[in-house]
DNA sequence: CTGATTCATTGACTTAAGTTAAGAAACAGG
DNA sequence: CCTGTTTCTTAACTTAAGTCAATGAATCAG
């Protein structure tokens, strides 16, 4: 199951047969039932995540409802922002689907990055390309309507439309449930 | 002049006399006019800023109307995307006011990190909180309303308010102007 | 299999944002 | 000081999102 990793670092970087073979070493790939909350409000975060295989969600509580802010699905990581300080996260992180992920933690990232540093460095790159994305998706956000939103949203990325409930798409786009089922029905009609 | 920089380090790390005067000795502080664009769209970007006086807007052309993204005033860094990467900028940063700032390039960075690590980490440290503050900021777009926004940016950056036209304002917040002028209409009489 | 819950849709209604246009106020440059 | 521009506000109107409520479909647990 080691395979999707070395697949995913292989298109960034030479992976020697050292670092395969340190990587097959530690066990931390791990698997979590459909449901498993990674992380909860008011709790400390030491884990960080790579999707393999399944997809999962970011929520807030916010009078009792729930608010999606983000989804990650294959090959995407997850990195919570309290991760690795000690600090309270004030969202939950929970699993949409059965998920298979790789495990980081402060202590075997520094272990990692001590014997293969490029290792890093692609994380640094990855972590400046996660920022960008970042700042892009505020950006559409202050930009565009919700339905321009939801159309953005087929294009880039069809696949949560099939395996995420839909009222959860709406929260992730800003806006209700309602809204979404009538955008929905306003681009029917248009086609 | 460097005073401002020094200050600020000091906040994060120990500054050492080497570090004081290597940073004396490097002359990356510069001034710029109101209305100088340090980037454009379309173009490369080489140089990020730390803003030590004035204010400084990200903005994107869209449909020929300029839509205000993100402001950055004093003790703030201005990382362009594109920054370092060789690869052409979507947006405009634009001085709105007299700058005074502290400017890096990939080059001074490399050197400056290899001789004082410290700066580095401090830097990775910030870079972190800053993706933190845009997951953040992303969160809030997508759970509240634009009054609810306005309300907040009051309370969190009162003096943006005093020092940059309501309009970039209402951009900044992704409404129209006159939206934002009846909210504050709203507000007033709500009192 | 069944009853209960969750989910998506729809309708009626309210509220607020977008649009267009016009005018007043503030400001900048000659 | 005057003039033209930018900025802000207001008004009338359109459009779409939020809210509340009801219904049917789908899903889940016992």
């Amino acid at each position: 199951m080691e395979k999707e990793i070395y697949d995913y670092l292989s298109k960034y970087i030479h992976v020697t047969k050292e670092l395969e073979e340190e990587l097959g070493k530690i066990d931390f790939i791990k698997r979590f039932r459909k449901g498993t909350m990674l992380l909860e409000e008011g709790k400390t975060s030491n884990e960080c995540y790579f999707i393999i295989k399944g997809c999962v969600r970011d929520f807030y509580l916010k009078d009792g409802e729930e608010k999606t802010t983000e989804f990650y699905t294959e090959e995407q990581a997850v990195v919570p922002s309290a991760y690795g300080k000690n600090a309270a996260s004030e969202y939950y992180i929970e699993c949409l689907e059965d998920v298979i992920a790789g495990v980081g933690t402060p202590q075997l990232e520094t272990e990692i990055y001590q014997k293969f540093p490029q290792v890093e460095s692609l994380n640094r790159a990855l972590g400046d390309a996660i920022m960008a994305k970042f700042q892009d998706t505020l950006a559409e956000f202050k930009m565009t309507s919700p339905e321009e939103r939801y159309l953005n949203l087929i294009k880039t990325r069809p696949d949560l439309l099939q395996r995420v409930p839909q009222h959860q798409i709406a929260s992730f786009l800003g806006i209700t449930p309602e809204s979404l089922s009538r955008i929905r029905k306003r681009i029917i009609k248009a086609k």
